[in-house]
DNA sequence: TATTGATGTGGTATCGATAACATACCTTTG
DNA sequence: CAAAGGTATGTTATCGATACCACATCAATA
């Protein structure tokens, strides 16, 4: 018992024990075991998080944002990857939960019926995020991807623009990217501009060189398109330099912009009008309100909504 | 014990006995509580893995191979990141060993003594990945960077270009980024060309931004220089972007290569001359060779080394 | 001096699963 | 028909920590 004291932190125990004891420890090389420990104390000191992926995508930063928030807490993260998919999902939360974590942040609203059941009933804290779900679980960090994309629509056809194509990928399981596509629709309604140009190519994520290809089969079909917008700024990217290749003047001839605000697209030539949405900032925001519903009062816990921000970026290629 | 039975896979119980728990598990949704059975059973179910950064890195695809590999094991990986600095990758270490994992994964050879010791008294297998370290632990699986970057050089040489920079960070932290350095110098060397021109600037991992002020001072030093290597595409990425917003030509005022063969390199335009080294692969087989200790005879573990394969892919920067 | 409180240490039960063994019942076989 | 073997289920101890309570010691206070 005394060990266990002496290995806490802010325990009382002294100086003289705790020298001893921790010149024992080194000497057997003993390492405290942590499922004993979760198993005791019910506190397992683990965080999930579920993303659709993390291979050149946003949600690498959002990923780093809670690993970075979670460090001084000593909560560790488990991650999984859904492939954009709500059954993967429903299988890692399922995994997830029998490591009994503390809480749980997911990306997005969408779940399949047996997951929410399964979230509902942990009793513990979770946090949606990048989506603002009409029926939130519990916490949501997040914003409107269809407003953004709108704002962003609005602000090209300031510029002039008036044919609009999108290019995003085949399948409604990314639903930031269904959000983003309802919103061009819809901003295009608004203003009154002709129909926007729909261009579905590929699995989400949609990667560069399936960008390229989208655009190509953009310009076939819809020769005259002004501006083209893209799911995210990799498929911008794809797309910008499919059109150079092809000897087209970026933006004379066609406008590009994307979505996300990757580094490629701020220091590529000419750079990408986009809109950044501050990925890092949502993972950190979430995991600290996670944070807080673990460690803080039971009743300081409000079922809130994070309103996070996003702006357009006007870059070269608009 | 027979519930316990019941939620195992490939135990005997009786087909009713199974329907009436199964009936109840999903009534009370009760899920199974791993810590608890890992104390019992003395098998966690995790496997560490260690990768100095998942933002715009290769070490995103190593991950993923090695979530890909463990999925259908029913393992869980532990994923930390140690920003390319040793010190973090020993407390990685110890707070991951906390929870016992079965074997651990690691990027490079260089490890502190403390984290040595840790490493080789833990008992479980580990594999160190992405390098070949001169006194490896246990297993390997990787490549020298040495001779990848020199045969990059070499191979270059043989096109014509004869006054080489190398564009790198600032630290040695990135021990790979060293070996490929090194490998540059070494080449240059063997090849009896004039000594390469070393521009050092930005911390690992050095970002795209970064790149394109490296290649700035590099010009302005010597502005003679025919060919650019990178140690990373992002780097060689902003260099190039950099090249051609101040109008120069590339490859013939210019000849630009990186390193990694990342999508960007691909396809940009002009595509970049890079050294293919299958990031996703090294995760695959890092995470076969772990499986293979861990759930396979004790016999059969043997300690080896895996060279994983390099090529370099030419382009239209050089 | 007796009482109280602070401090440090030790004893015991417990968390929730599984390993190992025990038992009951049924089927097969010589 | 008895012995042997297979199948399904139950019993108990245990994994390694911590919660909780008990107790010893010593200083401060009434």
């Amino acid at each position: 018992m005394t060990v266990s004291r002496a290995l806490k932190e802010g325990s009382r125990v002294s100086k003289a024990t705790r020298e001893k004891i921790m010149a024992a420890v080194n000497d057997l090389g003993y390492v405290l075991d942590q499922s004993a420990g979760s198993l005791s104390s019910r506190k397992t000191g683990f965080v999930a998080a579920i993303v659709p992926s993390i291979n050149n995508s946003n949600f690498a930063d959002t990923a780093r944002g809670i690993t970075d928030e979670l460090e001084s807490t000593g909560l560790q993260l488990l991650l999984g990857y859904t492939d954009y998919t709500a059954e993967k999902e429903e299988k890692l939360i399922e995994a997830m939960f029998r490591r009994r974590p503390e809480g749980i942040i997911l990306t997005g609203g969408a779940h399949t019926e047996r997951a929410r059941r399964l979230l509902k009933s942990a009793g513990i804290p979770v946090v949606e995020t990048w989506e603002l779900p009409a029926k939130p679980i519990d916490q949501v960090v997040g914003f409107s991807n269809e407003e953004a994309m709108g704002l962003l629509v609005k602000t090209l056809a300031r510029k002039g623009y008036r044919k609009f194509g999108y290019i995003g990928g085949t399948t409604s399981r990314d639903t930031r990217g269904s959000q983003r596509r309802e919103g061009f629709i819809r901003a295009i309604e608004e203003l009154g501009l002709p129909p926007g140009r729909l261009v579905s190519f590929g699995v989400p994520p949609i990667s560069i060189e399936q960008g390229g290809q989208a655009v190509v089969s953009m310009l076939e079909r819809w020769p005259d398109t002004e501006a083209v917008l893209c799911v995210s700024d990799l498929s911008a990217f794809g797309a910008l330099m499919e059109c150079k290749r092809r000897g087209m003047r970026v933006p004379q001839d066609i406008a590009i912009a994307g979505f996300g605000d990757y580094e490629v697209a701020a220091f590529c030539h000419p750079g990408i009008t986009t809109v950044n949405v501050d990925c890092y900032g949502i993972g950190q925001q979430a995991a600290r309100r996670l944070i807080q519903s673990i460690r803080g009062d039971e009743k300081q816990r409000r079922q809130e909504i994070v309103l996070t921000g996003y702006r357009v970026v006007e870059r070269e290629s608009t």
